[in-house]
DNA sequence: GTGATTATTTGACCTAAGTCAAATTCCTGC
DNA sequence: GCAGGAATTTGACTTAGGTCAAATAATCAC
């Protein structure tokens, strides 16, 4: 398991029963049908949305192209970061490629008991901490490694992204077009 | 100013005399010399580096190639985030571009006082978090700009770099080819 | 199953940016 | 000031990966 998800999850199991009573109250589940929308840009992104059952995906879009950001699984949070955290609208798309389960955590509820409990800001602060690490990763494989190494290196860390989702999907994720994915992709498997 | 640095700055000067007073013992001011190595692959990060005075970068070595990540002037902190969250070996350095002067902010000693005052927590929190989205924004600018685009952008936001540093830093700031860079500067100068 | 729609692959061609090499220009120390 | 070395620019050539278009292949509705 990824070291940092390891300690918040080491942490959380730590929490006393009080407070896993408060979290519990402000959790909320909620189904999403394939497709669906649950944040579009100029939405304040009102709270973390803890996928329990299906993928979603966070995209945006640059001169009407999408460019995936992020891909979700079970236990993976979408947040739009820095609409957020400054609780101004944002300009990204969290859409449900499955069917969809997740838990909402809401801002304001979560802050309150934030603020109550400093084993809960230390949690939340681990989450950012991974988040930056993990988009400090993501920025280095850009810088670093060509279209198919970055494919190679998908495969290897997240053989469900290959798996489960079309090529159009992953190839805005890698960055790089369909059609190349697809030569990619061709080339590897004749290997 | 920065929305992110101006909210760090709002809740510190809000902190009361007994927290700043405490903050200031464990800040330890140090000068270094140009070109010297404040951080090397192997070594474990201990300290956030708060620059007072001069330029500094950070970068990784890639295929012989060094590749620059942050450039660092008056009141930007440095840190090799990943190896001070889990105090483990990093793989950066951190290097003086001129003579250099830093408030060196100790890992160990600056988690006691976190660890004391919620205040302190949640203005390290508001650090990684502006580190956070800082990536992400720097992601997306090597998600869909080109080199000269994202030249023009550096040019425009951080106008301190192009002008005192050295093509070569510049270039690999960029992830571009010190001679790209030279006729892309030639071009934009032409125009 | 069959036709329609969508996703994927393949082909031909183009362009941004890299590499290697040579030519300048800019700094240094003396 | 000048010789030597570094930094920068310029030129010629190559290449990874993009675009546009056509051909298959897969999926879905009925």
């Amino acid at each position: 398991m990824n070291p940092y998800i390891k300690r918040i999850k080491d942490l959380s199991y730590k929490l006393d029963l009080e407070i896993h009573a408060e979290l519990e109250k402000v959790f909320v589940d909620k189904k999403f049908s394939k497709g669906a929308h649950l944040l579009r840009p100029g939405q304040v992104c009102t709270a973390h949305l803890l996928i329990k059952e299906g993928i979603a995906r966070k995209f945006y879009l640059h001169n009407h192209k999408e460019i995936t950001t992020e891909i979700y699984f079970h236990d993976d949070v979408a947040v739009s970061l820095d609409s957020y955290i400054m609780q101004k609208p944002g300009d990204v798309y969290v859409e449900a490629l499955t069917e969809l389960e997740v838990t909402i955590i809401d801002y304001g509820r979560f802050g309150k008991v934030k603020n109550t409990y400093p084993e809960v800001m230390m949690l939340d602060k681990m989450f950012i901490e991974y988040y930056a690490v993990w988009f400090e990763q993501r920025l280095r494989e850009f810088q670093t490694l060509d279209a198919s190494q970055r494919y190679l290196k998908l495969l290897e860390k997240e053989p469900q992204i290959v798996q489960f989702l079309p090529v159009t999907i992953i190839a805005s994720y890698l960055n790089v077009s369909l059609e190349t994915l697809s030569r990619i992709r061709a080339k590897v498997s004749s290997e």
